[in-house]
DNA sequence: GCTACTATATCCGTATCAGATACATCCATT
DNA sequence: AATGGATGTATCTGATACGGATATAGTAGC
């Protein structure tokens, strides 16, 4: 299954954060990185798709508030599988990040401020 | 030009590494993904083919002792915008591992150890 | 009433992936 | 010296994903 493409990545990282619906799922993907990653209409809704395909999201009936709702949203939440799937990934994610270091491509996670310096 | 694709990132980060032929490539990904990714000559040839035009990498004329050496053998390294190209893809990695952590999906970094001794 | 934003959805050209296939060489074993 | 397995490069092709364009429509502010 792994590794997901990053559009599949993002929108489940996005439904880490609890439930969501499809554009708040792209404006959050857009502020989260910066603006670096921006996913148009097609990217999303077509992921969205594949992923209910998949069982790793599904659709939720819990609306909010009926005076802060919008009847057009269709709210999404990650699946017990999803979140073993997006667990993974980021895990995938990290290791490679571990050998970037490695290799001195990256500096380290500013973690703890390292008295010698270093990169 | 970002995001990479798992591929082309697997790619420049074993060259990021020195020089490689091919199949080296090949071994170094299987190895330092602990033979989670495992990349079929399809995927490794048609990868350097592109990044080949993308100049992102070039071919090496260096050639190592005779007797190490196989004449098949076609070795490449990273241009200088190649090396640029990794470094970027790999802190947007660390990036999104950072997010990753924010949601509680990974634990903390391990510690790498570092060359000049402990932290 | 107009415009911009919100919100969902599909279509389609392009690019990538990954397995299959092909072919040649190197090396160790018998 | 013959065999076989690993090494090494290369192409072809079906399936899939991407992402921009497009369509539709409700909401909010001016």
């Amino acid at each position: 299954m792994l590794p997901l493409t990053p559009a599949v990545f993002h929108v489940l990282l996005a439904l880490a954060g609890g439930e969501r619906h499809g554009y708040a799922i792209m404006r959050e993907v857009a502020e989260s990185t910066g603006g670096k990653i921006k996913m148009g209409p097609g990217t999303l809704y077509g992921t969205v798709k594949r992923l209910l395909e998949a069982r790793l999201i599904e659709e939720s009936d819990e609306r909010p508030d009926p005076a802060l709702d919008d009847e057009r949203r269709r709210y999404y939440r990650l699946t017990g599988v999803g979140e073993q799937v997006v667990r993974a990934e980021a895990q995938r994610y990290a290791d490679i990040v571990a050998i970037a270091r490695g290799k001195k491509l990256i500096g380290k996670a500013a973690l703890v401020p390292l008295p010698g310096g270093g990169l």
